[in-house]
DNA sequence: GTTAGCGTACTCGGATACCGGTTGTCCGAGTGGCAAAGG
DNA sequence: CCTTTGCCACTCGGACAACCGGTATCCGAGTACGCTAAC
């Protein structure tokens, strides 16, 4: 089980989005030029990202991405399922009662398959655990480690060329 | 993200492991045919088992599997890891220093990223719930629901051609 | 000098190829049991 | 009748293809800005 890179990218957008000045737009290609990422497919991530709600999209010159809500509403979460879809990871096909044999009968009515409420425990916990981060959090947590960090970074998206 | 179904299998085959007698030994194709799977791909997965030391193989005429330890030192991580493999869902590839920008400039020695931090946090929770349940506790479980299930399990494979 | 119109460049958005990995299958190596033959 | 020896069937084990989803890319639709030219 491996997690597509693209969430890694968006994960990382999106902080980079919280750091830059409300309302101005940060186009695909800066972006891309700042984390040295193919701009092509890097664009399609975000598409995404704006699909979910998380972002916005200004098209036309001077236009770009940027944050559709404030950093505290974005959980972790939300920008995972965006990218990597909302469906569980572990799918039950009910082998259980695929079998010739028959041997589980008339118990299948009503009886739900216990292995797959245990992965689906744990999926839960994982998602509560990445629910329970939001995207302000992780920024402030930046801040007190490198509190020049969002000064920086503000000024190369203005200062690096469109 | 989407977890191999292979993993599927060895769970519900590590539980039917279980209920069969100790000592005696359960063939691939019986497994294949008791839950109507393609019998050389499960094959296959019972080999990972086997190697990550969750079940052992007895060639020649009368031989097959058996879990190699008692179910109650089994978890559901152990197989899982067996299956698909030890490494992280989320890999971090470390994209905020590659930029050409060097906005992070000096700040990369000992600061760790805080994304992957998280990501490894939320993984971390998923694995302590997977290596919370035995294969013991969700035999006890079945059990409780369904007690005549082993019995018949047993049965099925003491009965059917090898 | 002002304003309307047009062209251009820039941005996002979706449709289109490519590649690695999971899925699926096959054949070979090894082993135990059975049967037959010899003592 | 017992022992030994050879053969065979059965099982695991690893090596070999096929399909699918993620990866990467390109070109088209839409928009705002700036320039030009007429009034």
């Amino acid at each position: 089980m491996k997690m597509g890179r693209g969430v890694e990218w968006a994960l990382h957008c999106c902080l980079t989005l919280s750091f830059v000045e409300p309302g101005s737009s940060v186009t695909a290609d800066q972006l891309a030029a700042f984390f040295d990422l193919p701009r092509a497919y890097l664009h399609k991530q975000i598409q995404l990202l704006v699909r979910a709600g998380i972002a916005t999209s200004v098209p036309g010159p001077g236009g770009g991405y940027s944050l559709a809500r404030p950093p505290g509403s974005i959980s972790l979460m939300d920008i995972v399922a965006a990218i990597d879809g909302e469906e569980p990871a572990f799918r039950c096909m009910e082998i259980r009662s695929r079998g010739p044999s028959g041997t589980l009968g008339d118990t299948g009515t009503g009886a739900a398959c216990l292995i797959d409420q245990a992965m689906r425990r744990a999926e839960l916990a994982w998602r509560r655990e990445l629910a329970s981060q939001s995207l302000a959090s992780i920024r402030e947590q930046v801040e007190r480690r490198l509190p020049a960090l969002p000064d920086r970074t503000r000024r190369w998206f203005i200062e690096s060329p469109r």
